[in-house]
RNA sequence: CGGGGCGUGGCGCAGUCCGGUUAGCGCACCUGUUUUGGGAACAGGGGGCCGCAGGUUCGAAUCCUGCCGCCCCGACCA
């Protein structure tokens, strides 16, 4: 009823899953760590998913489907992989169920075991590359460049709704291709739509880089991240794109012919990006009145509330209004639900992140005006009614690129650069955010600097010019700085 | 897996220490009236195997035993 969220610099944590919870995006479910997406939090995935699919097929991809279910024997065929993911799976180990013998319910069927176990997918490179080998035969095959949209299930010791669910949604993409430069480029071009994708769509401001070899996907050659800076200044790994090399395509025994009838190993990638973005889409822009959504990635991107006592001058307005922001494109919803007051919808809305916010009442139509609210800076004005669609469609924009600006100062702000380990530990702790420093390029430092302060290398920043300098731990030379956080 | 917390109408909780009438409150819900420019008021009403299973007792939400589940914090990961 009153504002039950509690505010960010009291608990962030708290104030995450109050935002969760009372705009209406997911609950927790009967299945321990598996969450409910509710159709408000499933509308904002739809539309991140429209516009991804969008990009991939730009791209030049096309969607399959795979399935969910992997033999066991699968996973160990590439040794790092399982290494890195056996840890984290359900397993599938009958296929009935049979009333207890006592009566007590129901038990599984001891005669119902399989001869060998499935694992449900927590990713599906291997299902995969098993199933390329009867594709791939001719260097015509290539490149092969395929998506799949699905959920996959890593289970999780810990788990925190959207950022790290037992079961997730995502998409995978699995592409194979002829030569080590070109996989290469793809990972590259993957890592760049996903960049884009963050700073356009989703106004949140990402860093390209690489991660180190510790940080690496299970079974990659390089792994391409962008990462997001959370308003709590931790670290969100908001979309990889891996470089496999030909590491896959060996386990799997993936070759084919090239122009000269030579055979050939294929050289692999996979990127995936997931609802966890809906995490870091809450995190980068909402506040302690709720949800604050970019425009591009609203479900409802105007809201129009009557100011009683409605009447037929307002409905008419309204209705025009609707219709001409309709045909541009813009999802509009007049709230003509009479049994709650204006004041109760404000802060509905206002809760939901819905990016702008038209009140008409009697006063404002014979000004000829009408009060015009916007979300990201809960700022009010009144409008003429005179070229209201065209101003409405200013206001998106402009409220799109505030967001995608103030997110960007923010990261600015929580950007801090560090020569000494001293330093360094106490811009972590009171600070937080990403610190930029020298590192001497060992795993050993890494791991150091991980135990003393649990920040990580997010990742070595792409286009870095080089600047030689000293490693913030050890002192020894380094070729150029890397970014550290703490990370979710 | 360690630490903490919690299971009581749809949601949030009180009651449990110290057993005792019909298990209570706020929100939500239903009906009606008056309202309506920032979360309306009044009146009436409906809805509970008190997580599960045993036990103690004349009597258990409350005491005892066992089990189950979920959440939060940490280590692991997108």
């Amino acid at each position: 009823m009153s504002n039950a969220i509690t505010p960010k610099n009291e608990n962030y944590a708290q104030w995450y899953i109050d935002i969760v919870k009372r705009a209406g995006l997911a609950d927790n479910s009967a299945v321990r760590g598996c969450m409910v997406i509710k159709p408000y939090g499933f509308a904002i995935w739809e539309k991140m998913k429209n516009q991804l699919d969008l990009m991939f097929k730009e791209t030049g991809h096309q969607n399959a489907y795979f399935p969910l279910f992997i033999p066991k024997s699968f996973l160990s065929r590439e040794a790092e992989h399982v290494e890195g993911f056996a840890k984290e799976c359900a397993v599938v180990t009958h296929h009935r169920l049979m009333n207890n013998p006592d009566g007590s319910g129901i038990i599984v069927d001891p005669s119902a075991k399989l001869e060998e176990e499935l694992i449900v997918r927590p990713t599906s490179e291997t299902i995969i590359w098993h199933t390329y080998k009867d594709w791939i035969k001719s260097y015509r095959d290539l490149p092969l460049l395929i998506n799949q949209w699905a959920n996959v299930v890593r289970w999780e010791m810990r788990t925190r709704l959207f950022l790290r669910t037992a079961e997730f949604l995502w998409q995978e993409g699995h592409t194979a291709h002829a030569t080590q430069k070109e996989a290469e480029a793809e990972a590259k071009q993957m890592q760049e739509v996903y960049a884009t994708f963050a700073e356009q769509h989703m106004a949140m401001p990402v860093i390209r880089g690489v991660k180190t070899a510790s940080e690496r996907f299970a079974g990659a050659e390089e792994t391409y991240t962008i990462e997001a800076l959370m308003q709590d200044g931790k670290a969100l790994q908001a979309g990889t794109s891996h470089f496999l090399g030909q590491n896959f395509a060996r386990a799997f025994d993936v070759k084919f012919l090239n122009e000269n009838n030579k055979e050939e190993l294929v050289w692999a990638t996979s990127w995936g990006v997931s609802t966890r973005l809906i995490g870091g889409l809450i995190m980068t822009h909402s506040d302690d009145q709720g949800l604050v959504l970019p425009p591009k990635l609203a479900p409802i991107q105007v809201v129009i509330i009557p100011i009683p006592k409605r009447n037929s001058a307002i409905d008419e307005l309204a209705e025009k209004l609707t219709k001409e922001l309709h045909l541009n494109g813009i999802s509009v919803q007049y709230d003509t639900d009479e049994k709650q007051r204006p004041g109760y919808k404000f802060a509905e809305n206002e809760l939901k992140g819905i990016p702008v916010r038209i009140g008409i009442g009697n006063r404002d139509l014979e000004a000829g005006k009408v009060e015009v609210a916007r979300r990201d800076t809960t700022s009010k004005s009144m409008m003429p009614i005179e070229g209201l669609a065209k101003s409405i469609q200013n206001l998106l924009n402009d409220i799109q690129n505030n967001l995608f600006e103030s997110a960007k100062n923010f990261r600015k702000e929580n950007t801090s650069y560090s020569d000494n380990f001293d330093d360094f530990k106490d811009v972590l702790n009171q600070k937080g955010g990403f610190i930029e420093a020298h590192w001497d390029g060992t795993p050993e430092t890494e791991n150091e600097i991980k135990l003393k302060t649990k920040a990580t290398i997010r990742c070595i920043p792409n286009n870095q010019e080089k600047s030689p300098g000293k490693c913030v731990y050890s002192g020894k030379p380094s070729m150029g700085k890397v970014i550290f956080a703490k990370a979710y």
